[in-house]
DNA sequence: CTAGATTCGAAACGGTTCGTATCGGATTCA
DNA sequence: TGAATCCGATACGAACCGTTTCGAATCTAG
C-alpha cells in the first residue's frame, strides 16, 4: 500500500511529474469500481484480476503496475469506496443511541455493502491486509463514534465510569458481526434491539428493573 | 456429502459391496489428514487439490472420486475431524460454569484447531458448505452443553426465567470469536472472564451488585 | 482358475488464471 | 525532436483445475 501510494504520489502528483506519459487516473478508478463489483458479485476467493482487467477494460499489466496482488487491490478498493455517513442524533439516552447505531449495522450488513464486508473478512483470514482495511474503513468508524455514545453514557450517570469500553462495544457488535458471518440465526433489528438491551440489563435475576420492560421475552429451544 | 456418504456406503460397507476392487480407506483417511493439515498451513484460498493429492501420496483421480471440489473435500475433513470432549463440571454456579467453557473457548482458538476454524469461517463466506461444517462440528456441540449451563441458571433461579438463550449465547460468545476473526483486540483469558462478568451483570448504573466486584476495571481509551 | 467389474496411482489433456514480458501507439517534458 | 513512461493487446511458461486414459491391483461369481 505504502508502495502503491508512493506510486500514485510520484505520478499523479503535479509537483512531481515522472518525466513520461501520466498514469491514467480514470483507468484507476475503473479498475477500483470493477474491483468491488466483482468482489460482491463473486466473493474474494474467485475473484480473478483477468476478470476485473476486462470488466474494467484495460490491461492486465496495468492493473499489476499498480497493485501487486489481488489483496493489495481488494484493501484498496475498500479503502478507497464511500461510506455513509455515520453521525448520529445524541437522544439524551445512551440506550436508545446505542440501539440506533446497532439496528444501523445489521441494515448496512444486511445490504450490498454486507457481501463485501463479508468477501473482505473471508479473505482477511487468509491475507491481514483486508482484515486491516475492514477494521480502518468499517469498523473503527462506526466504533469511534460507539465510544462517544459511551463516554456520554458514563458522563451523564447512565453507564458504570469503571466499564472497558472495548469489551462493552464487543459485547454490543461481537454477536451481530457472529449472526452475519455464521448465520445460525436471523440477523434482524429486533435483535439488535433486544442483545442492547440485555447487554445494558444484565442477565441475572438480582437485576432489579423497573423502567426498563424488556420486550424480549422469546425464549427458543434449539 | 450425501452422493459422498452414499458412494462411501456402497463401496466400504461389507454388506453391499459393488462387484470390483474396493475403495481404499486407507488412502481416504490419508486425504483427510493432509486436507486439514495444509488447510491449516496454507488456508482456504491458497489450498489445493493438486497439493493435497501429493501430500497423501494419492492420485488425483481418487479425490475426485470422493469428493466433487475443494469446498466439500475441507468440510467433509473437518466433519471427520476429532474434537475434544466438551463437557464441563457442574461448579453449582452458572457464572463460574460459563466463565470455564468460554475459557475453554479461548484456549481453542487460540491454538492450532483455531487456524483451521479461521480458515473454515473465512472459506465459509464463499461457500456455504464451509460454514455449515463449523456450525455442526464446533458451534452446536459447544453452543448445546451452554445451554444446559443457561437451563440449570434459571432453574436454580440465578438468571431470569424471559431470557431469550440464543441471544444471551451470542453476547457471551459472539465478543470471541469477533476478536478471533478480526484481531481488533487481544484474546485472552482475562478477557473471556470479564466478558462473562459484564453480561451477567449488564453496564448500567443501577445495577447493586455487592458480591460480584468486577475485575474489568480498565477503560482502554483508543 | 478366469472373466468381469471396480479402484488405484501415474500421466496426459485442454482450459483458465497468474505474473511477467514485449510491442506499437499515446502522452508527457526538456 | 528524443527520451521516458504509460496504455491495451498479446504472448509466454508455470501452476492448477477437472477429466480421461492406462496398466496394475483387488475384489466376486461361476
Amino acid at each position: 500500500m505504502a508502495m502503491a501510494q508512493a506510486l500514485i504520489a510520484s505520478s499523479a502528483n503535479p509537483e512531481h511529474r515522472s518525466p513520461g506519459r501520466p498514469r491514467s487516473e480514470h483507468a484507476r478508478k475503473n479498475i477500483l469500481r470493477s474491483t468491488l463489483r466483482l468482489l460482491r458479485k463473486d466473493g474474494f476467493v474467485e475473484l480473478s484480476i483477468e476478470a476485473i482487467a476486462a470488466d474494467a477494460n484495460v490491461g492486465k499489466a496495468t492493473v499489476y503496475r499498480w497493485w501487486p496482488n489481488k489483496a493489495a487491490l481488494v484493501a484498496d478498493a475498500f479503502l478507497s469506496s464511500a461510506e455513509a455517513d455515520l453521525r448520529f442524533p445524541n437522544t439524551g439516552s445512551v440506550r436508545r443511541d446505542l440501539s440506533l447505531q446497532m439496528k444501523q449495522l445489521v441494515r448496512v450488513l444486511r445490504g450490498k455493502r454486507g457481501r463485501i464486508v463479508s468477501a473482505l473478512i473471508g479473505g482477511g483470514q487468509s491475507d491481514a491486509s483486508l482484515i486491516k482495511a475492514f477494521r480502518e474503513r468499517f469498523m473503527m468508524p462506526r466504533r469511534h463514534e460507539a465510544y462517544e455514545i459511551l463516554r456520554r453514557g458514563i458522563s451523564r450517570g447512565e453507564l458504570r465510569a469503571s466499564l472497558d469500553l472495548d469489551l462493552t462495544l464487543d459485547a454490543l457488535y461481537g454477536p451481530i458481526y457472529l449472526r452475519f458471518l455464521i448465520r445460525h440465526d436471523a440477523l434482524t433489528e429486533q435483535f439488535a434491539c433486544c442483545l442492547c438491551s440485555t447487554v445494558m440489563d444484565g442477565v441475572i435475576v438480582e437485576r432489579q428493573s423497573t423502567n426498563h420492560k424488556s420486550a424480549c421475552k422469546v425464549t427458543r429451544t434449539n
